[in-house]
DNA sequence: CCGATAAATCGAATGACGTTCGTTTAGTGG
DNA sequence: CCACTAAACGAACGTCATTCGATTTATCGG
């Protein structure tokens, strides 16, 4: 798997390829797994060659980013009413981040890339709300909104699963870890996990309070 | 103010002033500057030091957050309507993280800590909406929803300004273009930073559109 | 008042990490 | 065929978080 010195017949790396390792390495190995170091030897590279393709590790992140939210589709503002759109246009950004649960708190924080395919997703969304009726200054913060919860919900989704567990404390706060216990078995019955549910009830909430305030301004 | 060997007379350190002072160089400093050497100089004290008091850098931002989360007021669950408290809520929650702008990525991923303050706080909003008549099972849905939300702005709050200037590629997306010019107007005028413009529009929603949801449920 | 113990700091050392740079080799255009 | 460029390598550097033993000082029991 080593390689010898010098320049290679075929190009071993690129742009693409090491985000793609990237990304597959932070899934394997967590967010604290991703070294340059790492990547470098599952490129059967060594971490210097990374270099001469990107400028660094932030550079690689934002390819990674790319990568992720590529999968994200925005072509249902072209035919569907706004507010189904805005509903599905959310789930799909959220599953694109839920497919890489490591990555998630290492993108977050991420500024978005200005990349051509990113800004095309945001002329695709612009236009179903303003097609829907959104005057012009609104639709930013609008879409904006929805992009907020839709990041903060995926970071809900990697929060560690006793995060509200009590433990001995939980005789000081009896009506909060009553209600945990109420949560956990809804979302036991109901088969999903407790932060499917609270992304349901909050996309369902924000979108029918757009409705409301749309129809508000006539 | 550099300290001889031994035990000093009183005690230098402490969990509370190491956080504090984390804090106080995040704020200074930026996320990057924050080093446990820099925090250590900043307390006149060797960085060895610092782990008498605290088990390593994590456990600094835990304790860091939770001076954060200090800051936030729920008692309005107590006296107010549970869909006036939410509102009130969310903007105190908004304005701990916002004054600490820094500091808002490096706590935006950290696990919520179980602190008991931090329960005490989640008691209160729990039994607020508890009241307002929500069924059990969904009112840790409901507030986890909002939190994130919450979270979200907090990291949009923090996003470089340009984020969504198109640049040479304005062209390709003139209607994202032209949305994103009337937003900025908006923001002028009205005096405020387009992230507050966000943040208004959605939780107005998101707490118009939960109004909705326990009308339905009657 | 004294000696043992515990508290707290320091200094040195370690290992991992991101990054830079000079060297070496191979493909490419003239 | 030759100069140039692309690309990978190896070595080195500086920073960082963390560990550990030595050292100093306060506190407490007798």
């Amino acid at each position: 798997m080593r390689r010898r010195v010098g320049r290679p017949a075929k190009p071993v790396l690129s742009r693409e390829a090491i985000a793609r390792a990237a990304l597959a390495l932070i899934d394997d190995a967590g967010a604290e797994g991703f070294s340059m170091a790492a990547l470098a030897e599952r490129l059967g590279v060594r971490p210097s060659s990374l270099y001469n393709h990107v400028s660094g590790k932030d550079d690689i992140l934002a390819a990674v980013r790319e990568i992720v939210s590529d999968a994200i589709d925005a072509s249902m503002f072209a035919v569907l009413p706004w507010d189904e759109a805005l509903v599905r246009w959310a789930h799909g950004y959220r599953d694109a981040f839920a497919a890489h649960p490591p990555a998630i708190s290492l993108l977050a924080t991420l500024p978005i890339t200005g990349a051509l395919r990113t800004l095309r997703m945001y002329e695709e969304v612009v236009g179903g709300l303003r097609r829907g009726g959104w005057p012009e200054a609104m639709v930013i913060p609008v879409m904006v909104a929805v992009e907020s919860f839709i990041l903060g919900s995926a970071l809900d989704l990697v929060a560690p699963p006793d995060m509200f567990d009590a433990g001995p404390l939980a005789a000081q706060v009896p009506v909060f870890a009553a209600t945990v216990r109420a949560r956990d078995d809804a979302a036991t019955t109901s088969g999903r996990p407790p932060a499917d549910l609270s992304f349901e009830v909050g996309l369902a909430a924000i979108v029918e309070g757009l409705r409301r305030t749309l129809a508000a301004m006539g």
